[in-house]
DNA sequence: ATGATTTTAGAAAACCTTTTCTATAATAGG
DNA sequence: CCTATTATAGAAAAGGTTTTCTAAAATCAT
């Protein structure tokens, strides 16, 4: 490798015969400098293609212009949505991104925003972190050093900056307008571990009873694993049993596309069609839904959108410091599409 | 934010009562320390939790402990994937990830590999690179300045280090399947903008020689947007405009599967049953295969696989600087499943 | 022309480590 | 007990920048 050696900007000054600091002052643009020398320096530093050394730079400022995005995982698709959103706002700014992969490890988690602080980024965005760090007071503890940005994990009473989708009017709005096609047994499909889930599944409650809905515990399912294939495989498998057991059922609330995917398998497989015999929404509004057969009615959680306004959020906290802290609440939107219909 | 101050080396070098090169010994333990002091210095450090500043570690050997990554859109399923492989390997290394979303355009491509560059990254890890800046010799210019692989953009006569997947012979296995089965009219579609998807056409055009098949110019079909719903939707235009067109097609070889998908589309549109009357051949193996009414059969090129090997390369070409270029393969695989049949 | 003020530029300290070189203390060998 | 060697520790330079403080040069007012 021929590493040949980077200008520093005592190279520049030795062939403009000027002083460092002089260079730092064109280059900078902070103080006055005499047009002739500016002239001679900036010919010096084109001549040797000089650029600063971030990190001597980093070094003094202890600014890095890097900003962390920590992800539960990227391979998913609501996440790599919103890092996307996050990533086209904060490079505009100057900022590059540092992308953790905590694989949902509450522990992992922990680390790498330690790696982060000794790496000295300048913010950090923790999307759908580990509730139990939340809880524990952790992320607070951490946003009173670094400014940080939670999406989706808000938490009554910890004070932190949030950016969060309204799930809870999300899911009402979802099942209002199921319960106005005329539908009276809606069968709602969750995952086990997030807080997400558990907002959804009170809304859900709350609407059987001012729908006068006839309750029925074994309506609510549950599968453990809330995202990809595995989610798919398990919904299809709850899905089945319920339409077999309970022949009133006539649609089901998924909590995200997956598990509506999972649904849709399900419907098929029992040679029920959907929408004419089983109605199915599901929630995020990820590419997935516009791709299976029929397309999904979803909930649009505007994952972008999301992601943007967290980039923005958390320039605003590294430049003005001390702000109180902000929840700010993305509006969801239900996307029609082709799995759902009137009651027959 | 009460920022308080991170201790240094110089406070635990007085707090211990020693000099900061001793501290900096027993931090790095390379260097005889009598056990008396180094108990001295392990308690301050742990008393002031004292952790080095990395900058300035990688100021003084021009290491960073970081990596670049590449990609064109992270919010693609088959980049996110290939990242999450790369993730798995490396952190485990002790390098974290600089994430650079190019938007597939060659000169934010080049702008941010000068911005890494500037960081100083320990190595640069592209996902499918663009062509052009391949064939001027960007990349093998940048290959000899830093440890650098290409993912997937492979070029004969220039000299750099790649990890790449055998689309040649997963395209001939995909097309003999179809010619073994009795189909005789393959149609072939294609993005315009990549080099895979010439070296796929290229296998396309010798296959129709070798199985002496009438070839025809207009089954070749290619669409602007090579990834997502784009190019679903221009897919299903281009595929229901030749189906219409040439009666005699009874299938379908797409480059990845988000045309088959379009492809998928099509039919269903013109109500032609899949994979009964027309048959339909994805390439990646995204999940998205597996979601499609019917699943498709697919090319599997092991994306998670591409990742890690990619990862470990670079780990290799960073400690030993200047072993000589390697290309790696990766095998593909077709994988049975429901969107191919017999030609009747 | 002289002194006061403003421009312009450089020297040196600072940021936080690592590493080389030098010096002292401890041990071994005679 | 004295010298030669080794074990241990510190001072200082280096890495590349920014910034403060000081100094010289240029401008202005009288």
């Amino acid at each position: 490798m021929d590493q040949q050696k980077r200008a520093t900007i005592s190279d520049v000054a030795k062939l403009a015969g000027v002083s460092i600091t002089t260079v730092s002052r064109v280059m900078n643009k902070n103080y006055p400098v005499k047009e002739a020398t500016r002239k001679k320096v900036e010919k010096a530093i084109e001549e040797l293609e000089f650029k600063p050394n971030l990190l001597a730079r980093g070094l003094i400022h202890n600014k890095t212009q890097t900003i962390c995005i920590l992800t539960p995982s990227i391979e998913n698709l609501f996440f790599s949505e919103v890092v996307k959103g996050i990533d086209s706002v904060i490079k505009n700014k100057g900022y590059t991104t540092f992308l953790c992969n905590t694989e949902g490890d509450p522990e992992q988690e922990k680390l790498m925003i330690d790696n982060m602080k000794d790496r000295s980024v300048d913010g950090i965005i923790a999307i759908n972190p580990r509730t139990k760090n939340i809880k524990s007071g952790y992320y607070e503890g951490i946003s009173k050093q670094i400014p940080l940005v939670i999406i989706n994990g808000y938490n009554r009473g910890i004070h932190c900056n949030y950016v969060l989708n309204d799930g809870e009017v999300g899911t009402y709005e979802a099942l209002k307008y199921l319960y106005e096609l005329g539908h009276r047994d809606i069968v709602f499909l969750r995952g086990r571990y997030s807080y997400s889930y558990d907002v959804k599944e009170d809304i859900y409650r709350k609407c059987c009873e001012e729908f006068k809905l006839e309750f029925d515990e074994d309506n609510i399912l549950i599968i453990e694993d809330g995202n990809g294939l595995e989610a798919v495989e398990q919904s299809k498998a709850v899905v089945e049993k319920i339409i077999r057991k309970n022949d009133k059922v006539s649609c089901l609330f998924a909590c995200n596309d997956w598990m509506a995917v999972g649904a849709l398998k399900a419907a098929k497989a029992l040679n029920i069609s959907v929408p004419e015999e089983f109605s199915i929404i599901g929630f995020d509004n990820t590419i997935i839904s516009q791709i299976t057969e029929p397309s999904l009615t979803t909930v649009d959680q505007n994952m972008t959108g999301l992601g943007q306004i967290s980039g923005n959020r958390i320039c605003e906290i590294i430049r003005d410091s001390d702000k109180e802290n902000k929840k700010i609440i993305i509006e969801t939107r239900l996307i029609h599409r082709d799995s759902v219909s009137t009651k027959i």
